[in-house]
DNA sequence: ACACGTATGAAAAACGCTTTCCTGATGAAT
DNA sequence: ATTCATCAGGAAAGCGTTTTTCATACGTGT
């Protein structure tokens, strides 16, 4: 079943104009009469005539649209990051397309070839962790094509970069425990070719540094998948409970890690915060209904979303290459609740 | 900054022929010699060609994408659908765009005339719960656009429709209710003008009927943002409390209804299920983690996606106008837990 | 009456691709 | 020797726009 729009083609049949002279009018061009543009609109409102967006790509050599490359649209983050890309977007007139990569390195690969290949005019990217080469990544960019990296940034890539102050996050999350008087801090961060992991995991040890107390290795556990897997989650913290002493607290560095630790202690029977507090990063707007109400490092996701998003259109928008690259640092939120 | 891709006619120049024969020899035809193909393939790979998918686009008239409209991604249940929406349509070839309503009429039109206008090939829609007239879908129906509707389907409209059985899931929510000895239960569901309000309310009452009791008018209300809008829970809810005999037991009816209502009874400090119990809708999957546990009615969401975007692809696929639709009817799921 | 400027609008090109219609050459059949 | 069929490949049209170039008619000033 096929649809078919109204052209200028057919304005200008029915009108006995010349297509030209319908398209003049219609972008209120001088050279057309005030009389014929008159008689143009008219009949193109009254047939619902609009440009097809399509013929405009071609010629323009731009779709007016983005891609959207995130790890799940089912976490809290991301969507709301997500919302924010669209608030902007759609306000300058860009289209947005989603993909997922489901924490897959290949995933990523494949849908980035894909949305490359359907011309998009830019990229957000929050890159999966299981990103371990940036190959895909540096071929788009060297061929001048506008990328803005947000959340989960690439060092290596020179473009624009949002994110927040994981480090101090980290930092505060920890120093809250520490003067909740935990002694035991542990930490579940995601994969360490992270930045954001290797962020958190610094701010959490600066934070113990104040104390004296240099946290044995034992205390840090990696998750490949950033929590998206269960039984990840489940291995790390089965892990950290054979330690003696048993940490008294978890800071959790990334949004699933932290619901999905707290899936693992009930499981287990442990109570938070008696047995083992519970801290995280979280963006879930339901934290305040768990049990208990989770103590979170809540990020700017939204606000992430739409800064992002005016960074890319600049650089897309802009006539020359840019050189001077943008590099916002935004703040994290300590909500404290009764998990600590 | 412009990023400028290869085409078709750098190949032919490159080779000295004509972008016909190249055009012909990467689509393997057989007017082509063996040679001249192997030449072009060998090229094309080289210089990374791609054919430029708006040119496509506007030879075939199609995009190969689809349009998605749902309330708000960053609703469990639809980043549930949209996952099993993107499986089927990237299997497919298929690009999918994803615009949020968040409830508002206005925002669905507006949000429609987008895409309509970004020529996408058809559309997946569960209409807002503002959706008042159905003016807009209509238009396009008519025209032959191919629309499916999943979850908020509208009947008016003659075409695939994919949906739980609402009836049967608000009737095992309501008797799993009666059965654990409630007596006055009550039920917050979305705003009237939605069949799947209809449906839960419906299949709610006959469960009370069973128990020969007719709920009175007052022990029913309407959300009309679907619970999006906490202060309007926390109307109804107030208004249920005030209620003699006070209602000992809350069915909600949506997603949202049910973690907003949790969150205004949590507020007002009832305990769940000691003062009321609660019930809802619900695909979230930190459920098991609230205080209390919640009892929800769960949606197949991700297969929902699946069927509903197979029998989109079909319709666009499909050469004859078609006119026999299907009416997909899944099960819902009672997860029992602790808050009821 | 002549060149000239000024509206007005038509024709054509271009974006990248597919496809229909040709052309030129070769070899077979009459 | 002439006609035909066949094959490889080129030229051009068309998809819906915008934009550049070109054409016509009308006044105007001399």
């Amino acid at each position: 079943m096929k649809f078919e729009a109204a052209t200028i083609k057919d304005i200008a049949i029915a009108l006995g104009l010349s297509t030209s002279t319908v398209s003049r009018a219609l972008r209120d061009s001088h050279e057309i009469s005030i009389a014929t543009k008159q008689l143009v609109l008219e009949y193109a409102t009254r047939i619902n005539y609009h440009p097809n967006p399509i013929a405009l790509s071609l010629k323009e050599k731009r779709s007016r649209s983005i891609g959207v490359i995130v790890a799940e649209i089912a976490n809290s983050f991301f969507s709301q990051a997500i919302n924010g890309i669209e608030s902007v977007a759609k306000d300058k007139g860009y289209n947005v397309m989603i993909s997922q990569t489901h924490e897959s390195f290949d995933k990523e690969v494949m849908t980035l070839q894909y949305l490359a290949s359907r011309s998009i005019d830019g990229l957000l990217i929050s890159v999966s962790s299981g990103t371990e080469n940036l190959d895909h990544l540096k071929a788009l960019h060297e061929r001048g094509f506008p990328i803005v990296f947000f959340d989960r940034i690439v060092e290596e890539i020179q473009t624009h970069k949002v994110m927040v102050d994981n480090f101090r996050g980290a930092y505060d999350a920890t120093l809250h425990l520490i003067n909740k008087g935990y002694k035991h801090i542990a930490v579940i961060a995601g994969p360490e070719n992270l930045s954001i992991s290797r962020e958190r995991i610094a701010g959490y040890r600066e934070a113990l540094a104040q104390t004296r107390v240099k946290p044995g290795k034992a205390l840090i556990k990696y998750s490949r998948y950033a929590g998206l897997q269960l039984q990840e989650v489940e291995q790390a913290v089965s892990q950290l409970l054979k330690l003696r002493p048993r940490p008294d607290a978890i800071f959790t560095a990334s949004d699933k890690l932290t619901t999905n630790c707290m899936r693992v202690l009930k499981s287990k029977g442990i109570r938070i915060p008696q047995d083992i507090a519970l801290v995280g990063f979280s963006n879930s707007d339901l934290i305040e209904l768990l049990h208990p109400p989770l103590t979170v490092v809540r990020q700017p996701a939204f606000e992430m979303g739409q800064i992002a998003t005016s960074l890319l259109l600049q650089l897309i928008e802009s006539k020359k290459p840019v050189k001077e690259f943008e590099r916002k640092i935004l703040n994290t939120n300590l909500i404290v609740q009764a998990s600590s």
